[in-house]
DNA sequence: ATAGGGTTAG
């Protein structure tokens, strides 16, 4: 049984690729004769080369992307499904660079893409620097025998016009679709849409020919992702039919602007008369996503119930971390560290989140042995990573773990340093005091501070009373903001506390001179009762 | 045999 594939395939094989398509593939032809047809009852006549596509295919599917190349260089011959077999695979995970390799070595090797690879590589550059290939790759299709743009070409060029925000080409590309259908529109919509021309989309929705519920949810959530959650719901409120995927994009499109109770209550409602929609880890994704912003420690535990007793987070990282998520803002650190102690699988965000959490209540000393504890497991941080460590170091004034974090940050683990971890630096030298330092870090940082930067200053001259300093940052914010309210609250401290009494009536009637309010405080627990 | 359009975590 073991030896199915190999003694099957064996005599057709010239000697050369054999011996290495033995050692390489016995295991996997196994596997794949296990649960397939495809090997049995065809005794020994040559593999033909659709064949060795579909076995091509099935490691792609299961993301076995070396052997894949490893098959896709030792198989007789490659035709163009082959190439674009490998090309769908390395777009279905995302690695870009190596479709565009493919792309090239195919031109190299003597082929022509077809619709299919054009429409591959369009879909895996979206969203990525190789994004400045969409109009080549218009250009190259226009001038080819595939000029008129088949559905599947025309939708995903214009899903490439949107994602590099090139308004006109929506047009013009989709004029050239030679046959348009309901993808086509959709794409169109959605591109409008994204690129905020909301009058073009909507005169575009109501000109299709046809809709369907993929027509109806990407109107409603392209009015989410423009904020305007009133008009989404409106349209929401028409639809015919919803499936899971309309409901959860109403639903994380309330939980995105903070609106929890209408999150909550459209839940409800779709449990109560949508008998036929089951709520996937999406949509619980996004309820716990509302929690914790809510800080709805006992609503998201009830979720939490539901989805053990549905068996949907048993394997899915992204679920339990957004319910690990959930526990460690809604203050619940110890149940957020149990959760994620018994999750199967986490990975980097899974990290970030506990550390997050750990970080959020001032534990720095236990962020830190935790994060020691995720680079013994080999997962490699990241610029959250760093971020959170510098807060939580910032929270428990560790100055020194905090600084050699820092230092660390490009040397060891290759991370970029952006604003906000320079801002976390005057935010950590400032809390501990050390203004000078603080305020060398801003000397010293490659960017033009922003508010947040002289912000942070501020704050640490409002602390520790250090008018120079206090001024040289209120200086920095109005250059950015005129009138920012904490200038003059910050000043008029320092100066009280210095007991220049004058001046602090000044800044007092400067600030009402110049209509700046102080911006209103609110009890936080209060918001949540 | 290979492809396009709507949802999810820090």
């Amino acid at each position: 049984m073991m030896i199915w594939g190999c003694r099957l395939l064996a005599p057709r094989l010239t000697t050369a690729v054999y011996p290495s398509f033995i050692k390489g593939y016995a295991r996997c032809i196994y596997q794949y004769d296990a649960s397939n047809e495809l090997l049995c009852g065809n005794n020994l006549t040559a593999p033909s080369i659709s064949y060795w596509n579909k076995l091509l295919k099935e490691h792609t599917r299961v993301n076995q992307m070396q052997s894949a190349q490893k098959l896709f260089d030792e198989m007789p011959d490659r035709d163009a499904v082959s190439w674009n077999t490998m090309l769908a695979g390395f777009s279905n995970f995302k690695q870009t660079d190596k479709v565009y390799q493919y792309y090239q070595m195919s031109f190299q090797c003597g082929l022509r893409p077809t619709a299919f690879t054009i429409s591959i590589v369009i879909t895996s550059v979206l969203g990525t620097k190789f994004n400045v290939l969409i109009p080549q790759l218009h250009a190259y299709v226009v001038s080819s025998p595939l000029s008129a743009l088949s559905v599947y070409v025309g939708s995903a060029l214009l899903r490439g016009y949107t994602d590099i925000g090139d308004v006109s080409a929506l047009g013009r590309v989709f004029d050239e679709i030679r046959v348009k259908d309901v993808s086509s529109w959709n794409a169109l919509v959605f591109g409008y849409m994204t690129l905020g021309l909301q009058s073009e989309a909507l005169r575009a929705f109501k000109s299709m020919p046809d809709k369907n519920i993929i027509s109806w949810t990407t109107l409603v959530d392209a009015y989410v992702k423009n904020k305007d959650i009133k008009r989404a719901r409106d349209i929401f409120d028409q639809m015919v039919e919803r499936n899971v995927v309309s409901w959860t994009v109403m639903i994380s499109g309330y939980a995105q602007n903070g609106k929890f109770l209408d999150a909550m209550e459209l839940f409800l409602i779709m449990l109560r008369t949508a008998h036929q929609v089951r709520p996937n880890s999406c949509t619980y994704s996004s309820m716990f996503d509302a929690c914790a912003d809510e800080s709805s420690f006992i609503v998201g535990m009830q979720l939490h119930s539901r989805v053990i007793k549905s068996g949907l987070a048993q394997d899915d990282v992204i679920l339990s971390t957004s319910i690990l998520d959930m526990y460690a803002k809604c203050g619940n650190i110890d149940s957020a560290y149990k959760l994620f102690e018994s999750m199967a699988k986490k990975n980097l965000v899974s990290w970030n989140s506990l550390l997050g959490g750990y970080a959020r209540h001032g534990l720095g000393t236990r962020a830190l042995q935790e994060f020691k504890r995720m680079k013994e497991n080999g997962i490699k941080p990241d610029q959250v990573t760093l971020l959170t460590l510098l807060s939580a170091c910032t929270h428990e004034g560790l100055v020194e773990e905090g600084v050699q974090l820092y230092e660390s940050m490009g040397t060891e683990f290759g991370i970029e340093i952006g604003m906000k971890h320079y801002a976390c630096m005057v935010n950590l030298y400032g809390k501990a005091g050390q203004l000078e330092k603080a305020v060398k870090v801003i000397q010293e940082m490659p960017f033009k501070p922003d508010v947040v930067v002289w912000g942070a200053l501020l704050g640490a001259c409002g602390s520790h009373s250090s008018l120079q300093l206090g001024e040289l940052a209120a200086l920095g914010i109005s250059n950015l903001k005129k009138d920012h309210p904490a200038i003059y609250s910050l000043l008029s401290k320092i100066h009280g506390e210095k007991g220049t009494w004058t001046t602090v009536c000044e800044l007092r009637k400067l600030m009402n001179d110049r209509g700046a309010r102080k911006q209103n405080a609110g009890s936080w627990v209060e918001s949540i009762a």
